[in-house]
DNA sequence: CCGAATCCTGTTTGATACTG
DNA sequence: CAGTATCAAACAGGATTCGG
């Protein structure tokens, strides 16, 4: 076979930066992964996401709001409360994520098989 | 559509987590996007991973060899010479690849049209 | 041509304690 | 409960040089 430079790879690179550079970080995944299940709340994700900090969550989660990926909704009342969701753009993320985890589950067999 | 069977979070998670580990880092779906095209000598994967350091080739390709994704073809004789081309593992995440592109060339429209 | 080895810098991440 | 503040550690990435 040989090597040649098709058109279509530019294109396909610049599409999937500007999809990673919306979902990249350590975090970001897992938290539409968990988010993908339903609405969380802040202490929720925390204690879902296992080995994340505070301090990481709240820059992910606003790194995601800033990007329209999830919404953020404060409800005041007696005790503060902040919940969040997908937002539609994020909810679009799901074949992608399907996919992810299909592989991931694969590969995890493949790993316990040998 | 009703509710279908969806896997327990948890779970979800660390599929997830898996499948991340082996190709988080800047370049590495770049570098399996561009070798979804066909194998690719060092110099050419540099050309076309706009922005890459050899340095930073060198080293998520040696991830990637690590991890079985992408096999490593050194041939000898008059200059020395390495091709690279996806392994059957690499070649298995070409639908992930396909999510991630078209989600990508759909969220690129929905910002031109802003 | 294909990298390896060094040096250096800025960013990311983590642990933990703290605030309204 | 939902985050901030702070300090330190780890890492990513660039620039450059070198060698087979």
């Amino acid at each position: 076979m040989q090597t040649r430079i098709i058109p279509a790879c530019p294109e396909r690179l610049r599409s999937a930066r500007a999809a990673l550079h919306l979902i990249d970080g350590k975090w970001k995944i897992p938290i539409l992964i968990a988010l993908g299940f339903g609405t969380r709340r802040f202490q929720e994700l925390s204690r879902e996401i296992d080995g994340i900090s505070p301090k990481m969550l709240s820059k992910e989660l606003k790194d995601l709001e800033e990007n329209d990926l999830i919404i953020r909704m404060p409800h005041g009342s007696p005790t503060i409360a902040v919940t969040y969701a997908l937002s539609p753009l994020g909810k679009s993320l799901d074949k992608l994520l399907d996919e992810l985890h299909d592989w991931g589950a694969a590969f995890r067999q493949r790993l316990a098989g040998q």
